[in-house]
DNA sequence: CAAACATTTCAGCCTTGGCTAACTTTAAGG
DNA sequence: CCTTAAAGTTAGCCAAGGCTGAAATGTTTG
């Protein structure tokens, strides 16, 4: 155990220089696992929500080819967010989100708009800013979003809705 | 099929109001997946260049403990990274990392270390911003990493005035 | 030097999230 | 209606990334 025990964190630009203290790193990682965790969760259902809003109908073969995955693989990923009470279907019929379903799904594209128009705001190009902020997002804390929110309204001077 | 026909690119904020067209939705969560396959290897790799910057030497316990993860974890890992021809080990020998390993240990130190900044520039607090780059380093295109370092850049020698 | 302790490895086990292939059900067209 | 195409389901495969528990190897110390 040559582990440090000092506490480089006053004053240090932090990555390039010392190793963060043990326990400071180990929430780093935790907290991205338990990110991963969840993230495809809300991807689902996010699609779901915006299927639902923008065409009326969320059918599994619609999420299939926006996720670019097989339909079976849709097929499992719905057992698993019937089982999660957040998807509710009847056999061989489209899907609907419950209402715990609709609560993440507001959320998670609450979130992804922020982060989507921050990277815009930052000049980031339309595309890129798209495919970065589909990752991203699942790694933003609040306080990050929030500042974000802040950012983009201010550089944005176009429109804006958050509830 | 009600999907697609229009072009929803040209002006509208994105993600509120209209779905993307699919082969660019289709290109998001691809891009997710992508990164997902090579973040935790980035991680473990930068890791061990770390802990040989800082200790002088990788040691699975320590990389076990800073993952706050299992030793069998990491033996397994390990393994992976050897046939990636990243690390390299004679057993029960600490680790060290193959030329490529290196070359990504560098790299995936530098991209962490920009976004940190970034973040730490836009007045996000030490902790969290730790938290954040995390995750989010490995969804940041190049692209938006160039913006992000000339951001940090132009805002860090005055430290932060919170309001 | 041998015992005790720390570290590494190995052999299972589990869940997630992909896939293909075969089957069933539904919806559409003639 | 009946046929057929599309959509949904199911079974079984795989790799990744966690875990435990036990065996093997290194290291320290009495
Ligand atoms: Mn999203
Ligand atoms: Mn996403
Ligand atoms: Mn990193
Ligand atoms: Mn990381």
């Amino acid at each position: 155990m040559i582990d440090s025990a000092d506490d480089p964190n006053t004053d240090n630009p932090g990555h390039g220089d010392v190793l963060p203290p043990t326990n400071q790193h180990v929430k780093q990682y935790a907290a991205v696992r338990n990110a991963h965790e969840t993230e495809l969760i809300e991807d689902y259902v996010e699609l779901i929500g915006d299927l639902l809003k923008h065409q009326g109908e969320a059918r599994s073969t619609d999420i299939a080819t926006r996720m670019g995955v097989s339909q079976a693989t849709v097929a499992k990923m719905m057992c698993r967010l019937k089982s999660l009470d957040l998807v509710a279907s009847k056999p061989y019929r489209s899907l609907f989100l419950t209402q715990a379903g609709e609560a993440m799904a507001e959320e998670s594209s609450k979130r992804h708009a922020i982060v989507l128009q921050f990277l815009r705001a930052l000049g980031v190009s339309d595309q890129t800013a798209r495919i970065d902020a589909e990752g991203m997002e699942h790694h933003v804390s609040q306080e990050t979003l929030d500042i974000m929110q802040r950012f983009a309204c201010q550089l944005t001077p176009g429109h804006q809705r958050e509830g």
